[in-house]
DNA sequence: CTTACTGCAAAAAGTTTGCACACAC
DNA sequence: GTGTGTGCAAACTTTTTGCAGTAAG
């Protein structure tokens, strides 16, 4: 979805249009991996933006409650925000260097998650899922 | 592994057999769910321990560190601990009641981690797997 | 008696809340 | 002008650290 497509979903549900939410929505535009609200924030200083942390929280919080940002977890105590626009995937962690890869995982943890539900007669509406180990570029390294 | 041969493999390294750690140890041997630093403090409160937080959060490092205890994130903010010992599994979590099952998922993980490492050229050490969705008792329930 | 372990208080680090003010429309 | 959005300070939650004191062996 684009930037003007979005904007003016917002609009007619009468949200409006700040510059908060608009630098956001472009940055999440630029295939951006998944950050957290500092390496947000720090990434609009940057490019001559100032903004409060707790501004930057509640309106990560906004979008994902709009359906437009999506919120991972890697067990290091803090969330991380991505574009929703880019489909379900999961994320590639190099221990080493900490770089963060995409990846989608095909039809198999569906079937996993069918025959789960079955097995253990439970519901299942999401999962989290991310690998940890070392990119190519490490192994090279090494 | 009973607790007498943790206990036996800890002198042997040199490390000291506490009420703290005798105390974890035996509340892990219990068929635990995965718990929070709070809860696990909680229980042992009620079971006529005082310990301080501080020690808690140090004795499950030592511990997770020795392998006899590991941890997962339910992506709430906080860890959760619970023993090694009964092999690797992953969880359900019921969103309505907050109930928490445990499931083994057959080698289907292995070969899709095996498959994504050949695509990406990414060496994947560990993963982090949960399922969030309604249990069978609150299925009922509504 | 040695050194692993513990408790306490304080600090970090991430996130949330309350309230007065500002800005979009 | 109305109601949504923002900034600031302060609170809250989980986890960590420093250091003096305790206890296991």
């Amino acid at each position: 979805m684009e930037d003007n497509k979005i904007e003016a979903e917002l609009k007619r549900k009468g949200f409006k249009i700040t510059k908060t939410r608009v630098s956001l929505l472009k940055l999440f535009g630029k295939n951006f991996p998944p950050f957290s609200q500092k390496e947000i924030r720090n990434k609009l200083i940057k490019s001559g933006l100032v903004l409060n942390k707790t501004t930057i929280y509640r309106e990560l919080a906004f979008l994902a409650n709009e359906g437009f940002v999506s919120e991972s977890d890697f067990g290091d105590g803090k969330k991380r925000y991505e574009s929703s626009f880019k489909g379900h995937h999961h994320h590639l962690i190099c221990k080493e260097c900490g770089d963060i890869g995409e990846v989608v995982v095909k039809g198999d943890l569906k079937s996993i998650e069918n025959e789960i539900g079955k097995r253990k007669k439970f519901e299942i509406k999401s999962h989290i899922l991310e690998f940890f180990g070392i990119c190519g570029k490490c192994i090279k390294n090494n």
